[in-house]
DNA sequence: CCTTTTCTCTACCAGATGGTAGAGAAACCG
DNA sequence: CGGTTTCTCTACCATCTGGTAGAGAAAAGG
């Protein structure tokens, strides 16, 4: 009985929040045991190793991008300015409620090869998506030309660093109220459009 | 004899290198003074403490940037788009040859807030010179509208993210030899151009 | 020459880290 | 009911962490 969310779902929960926020190995298990309120054996019995623990959140944040996203451009109609603006709003949301989500996608880079790699092949099929779709978008003269694939890293690093670096904002005197918040969404998507438009 | 580059500035630029690249507090002391070829204790002569090695990497690299940023921006005429290509230029380069340097920048954000704060106080001049900058280019019409603020920290944005994390090119395809160098600043910067031509 | 300062070292420590061993409770199942 | 599986625990452990104590080499400087 207890807790019905299932504690392995605790667990992952808080692990994501805390490596994406805080970096994987600055991380101890000890500290996620604690937050969610269980002996660090427990987190081992549910993930045999740290590694294998963190495996896991990457996949599960991996898959769960990947289906906001697919969403988000099925519910939008061909302006390919308002298909970016769909995802990138669909991103946003929530990005700006958990951080770490998209914190993590940048921690792939200090992962050891093995996990990296697999997590690049995981999410490579949505990129190259992204980047086929954005290129005959070009090609019809509807987004401004480019190389698609540095394009799609340009936006990906704009939507991603805005929205891991509120102190980034903050140097330049920007605040994290709700106005604020709205604020910076408007801003980005006109942002994007206008780095995109032809 | 032996490297008269001196020990102290041997250790600043390796501590630079592996915080940046690996975070903070995943680099260990020990890791730092065996790779600079010195006993862990010769770290702590010359930085009382890992605390105060941080930091004085921080302000170090802090002073690097606001110095390469300074130059770019005395050394260009006064259209605005040819002044950001000029800035995102000079930064661009140490960027590559470093990516520790921007790292750096990001770790700002997982730092204890004492150390955080100091970082920000010291680099707000230059944020407000930007933005108060980029204000005035925007009432002239000579940039695209929008809140200085935001805008500013979206530019930094994605000059940083693309800097710092080439496992995103690398998912959608690109390949870091020097022509993709070359081919990924030349599309940096138009991408920054539209994005903030008026 | 001797003394002092500068610099790097070996030896050590208390605490945290990821991980093992194995016991005990509780639910599930015949 | 008894046995098995599922789940969480306490008790340890080897290794690594940032940091202290203090010795010794090498210049500097009188």
């Amino acid at each position: 009985m207890a807790r019905r969310t299932g504690t392995r779902e605790d667990i992952l929960e808080r692990a994501t929040d805390l490596f994406g926020s805080r970096g994987v190995e600055a991380v101890s298990l000890d500290q996620i045991a604690s937050e969610v309120g269980v002996a660090k054996q427990t987190l081992l019995y549910w993930f045999p190793s740290k590694d294998d623990l963190v495996h896991q959140v990457l996949l599960a944040a991996a898959a769960e991008l990947t289906v906001v996203i697919e969403a988000a451009i099925r519910a939008t109609g061909d302006d390919p300015l308002d298909r970016i603006e769909s995802v990138v709003k669909a991103v946003f949301r929530p990005a700006v409620r958990r951080p770490a989500l998209l914190g993590l996608v940048r921690e792939i880079g200090r992962l050891p090869a093995p996990v990296a790699g697999e997590l690049t092949r995981q999410l490579q099929p949505l990129a190259a998506r992204a980047v086929s779709w954005m290129q005959r978008e070009m090609d019809a003269g509807r987004l401004r030309r480019g190389d698609p694939k540095v394009v799609v890293a340009l936006a990906y690093a704009t939507v991603t660093g805005i929205a891991t670096e509120p102190e980034a904002l903050g140097v330049s005197g920007w605040t994290a109220d709700t106005g604020g918040l709205r604020r910076l969404r408007r801003e980005l998507v006109s942002f994007l459009r206008a780095a995109l438009a032809p």
